[in-house]
DNA sequence: GTTATCCTTGTAAACGTTTACTTAACCTTT
DNA sequence: AAAGGTTAAGTAAACGTTTACAAGGATAAC
């Protein structure tokens, strides 16, 4: 057998104890570092360590003191673009405080964050941090009663006794929005996210509230509902030129669907900025890299996952007691997409 | 405070154990299934569990069977973008096994990379999944010492005891490189990978040997080392430009770089395909979307890590002892960038 | 009706730590 | 020099499981 159990017998406490000719207890001290200790004995022990390899067994640890030094992240999908940044925004975090984090991939299915959710807790995670999807009320509710520190990512629950970070979704749509406006646009079209999802609700709100204070009537035939998924875009788009309504600029929720727009408006010959100004949201990578480049709203995706894992860590430690809502604010990145930096018409 | 750990008394088997009226040990029995029970019993105990929301506790678990059911998966960069598609079928087949997957990206340190392995280690992992970086020798040794079960990614390293799975590099980069040439391209410049990297150099290989077999002198001052960054790419280019040497094709040894190649030749108004040809490796999600759209070897990477997942978890348990290899077969995938599928001269 | 066999359940030890409590040695202080 | 105080080290219990072993009851065999 390639991996035999036997030949690699773990060395524990009590073998670096008998070796340094000390108690167990004392070479728990030790490594510690928490009560005194005679330099004599803690060099013995040390030297032990090292002449025997000893590593520590964090699970024997974690069992003790109720501690497992580990969290879960639970995202919908980490193949969305979005999502990468995030992760490692939160890995980094995590690193730095030395906890591992499970990551956990949900594909938004209620069912599936449920699962995970026990499953963390089964491993008795000392956090999580959540991208939800749609169906909130009830797993928000199962992680309350886990009494399991949580914080939200990219989400807002009402009247949940978690932190959250996220960007103000609600200002970014208005920067959208209005930029498309003052460069001279007037029927723009809008795809929203998810509606059950804060973030989408948010976003379709901003861009409304963009419209009103230029007085531009809200026209429900330039709205669409999408998913945050790039066939969603191209299907709002295909939607919108089938029913032969005009409209001169697009808003979508994410940079996905404006992509999936614009592969739609090539489709149909329609030049994207000339005959039709896009925007989207998130500035992922892609964003730069797309052609036209695209205009969109930046969210420091990294940040808030760093962020996240501090707010986490602080509750963990009980450092922070009260739920703290953490709002990133969002940035207009103006590229090709909407005309770019050149004076409109 | 908001988490009071008094309030959540974690109900323990023996909680359940004391309403059911049972010994601790019926209850572990009944709830793992493996020994006979009788159905009274099992149904009393079955209720208590529910009664008191009993989840087991899988880090005592843990320490008694000595098996954590996690697994370590060491990356360089989740933000690169060949990642996620790994990852997320890395986690989708731990899921299926139950098995927590505990990320770490180590931006290609040796040193970092060291610091996880010890990290996992410590948490007791069950079995490493490793995308290693350049310096290989040192951390694959230290996973050999530990005896913890190993499965390389998309590496190769000589006599390593540990499994693999990896793609024919060679074969597609020879592919690539003879889908140039069949479209009439002589004059074909490469960027290769880290050469240091087993990728990377036999991708090199597999270019050499296309020429070769088309009897194409193979040309020094057309071979560029880059880094598998987009910056790489676009600096080969650069520097190809500006000595001037005549080139009419590119094959990068990935997407990105193939990239930043073809950003650069734009940015010196050189139109692909119609002035160079250029390939990538890979077939990342940004392929498809980038304009032109990329042509490309496909790696099914995907896969790879669902693959990864099988072969770890068949040596935790035992099933399989000595080491495998597994290599996918690439594809090539003909977009535009390389001239599309349309007749050459 | 006694003995042997089987099967279900219980008792207790163990996994590798941390830590409350005890002990003993060494200082102070008077 | 005795009493008290401080400190460093050791002893043993505990964290929540699994499981070897023991025990007892029922069934089968004679």
């Amino acid at each position: 057998m390639a991996y035999d159990k036997e030949n690699f017998r773990n060395v524990t406490i009590k073998d670096v104890a008998k070796r340094a000719e000390v108690s167990i207890a004392t070479v728990s001290r030790i490594l510690n570092g928490k009560d005194r200790v005679s330099p004599l004995l803690a060099e013995r022990v040390l030297l032990a360590t090292k002449e025997l390899q000893y590593q520590p067994n964090d699970v024997a640890r974690a069992l003790k003191i109720k501690e497992s030094r580990s969290i879960g992240l639970i995202i919908p999908d980490i193949e969305n673009p979005f999502f990468p940044a995030l992760v490692r925004g939160v890995q980094d975090a995590a690193k730095i405080h030395n906890y591992a984090v499970i990551l956990c991939n949900t594909d938004g299915k209620t069912e599936e964050e449920k699962k995970y959710i026990q499953f963390l807790y089964s491993k008795r995670v000392d956090g999580i941090a959540f991208t939800e999807s749609v169906d909130n009320k009830k797993n928000i509710a199962l992680l309350d009663s886990l009494g399991i520190p949580v914080v939200l990512l990219d989400r807002r629950v009402e009247g949940m006794k978690a932190s959250g970070v996220s960007t103000d979704n609600r200002l970014g749509a208005f920067m959208a929005t209005k930029h498309l406006i003052e460069r001279g646009k007037r029927r723009i079209a809008f795809i929203s996210g998810l509606p059950k999802l804060s973030s989408g609700a948010e976003r379709a709100s901003g861009y409304q509230d963009a419209l009103l204070s230029y007085n531009i009537q809200y026209d429900k035939k330039l709205a669409f509902i999408g998913a945050f998924t790039y066939e969603s875009g191209y299907a709002a788009v295909e939607n919108l030129l089938l029913s032969r309504y005009q409209f001169d600029a697009i808003f979508a929720s994410n940079d996905i669907m404006a992509i999936g727009a614009i592969e739609c408006l090539n489709q149909y010959g329609i030049r994207v900025p000339e005959d039709v100004a896009v925007v989207g949201f998130d500035d992922i990578r892609l964003a730069t890299w797309y052609k036209p480049l695209l205009t969109t709203i930046r969210q420091p995706v990294y940040e808030m996952g760093q962020y996240a894992i501090k707010l986490l860590v602080e509750h963990i430690t009980g450092e922070r007691s009260s739920p703290h809502e953490k709002i990133f604010v969002p940035e207009l990145m103006i590229r090709q997409s909407s005309g770019g930096l050149e004076e409109s018409k």
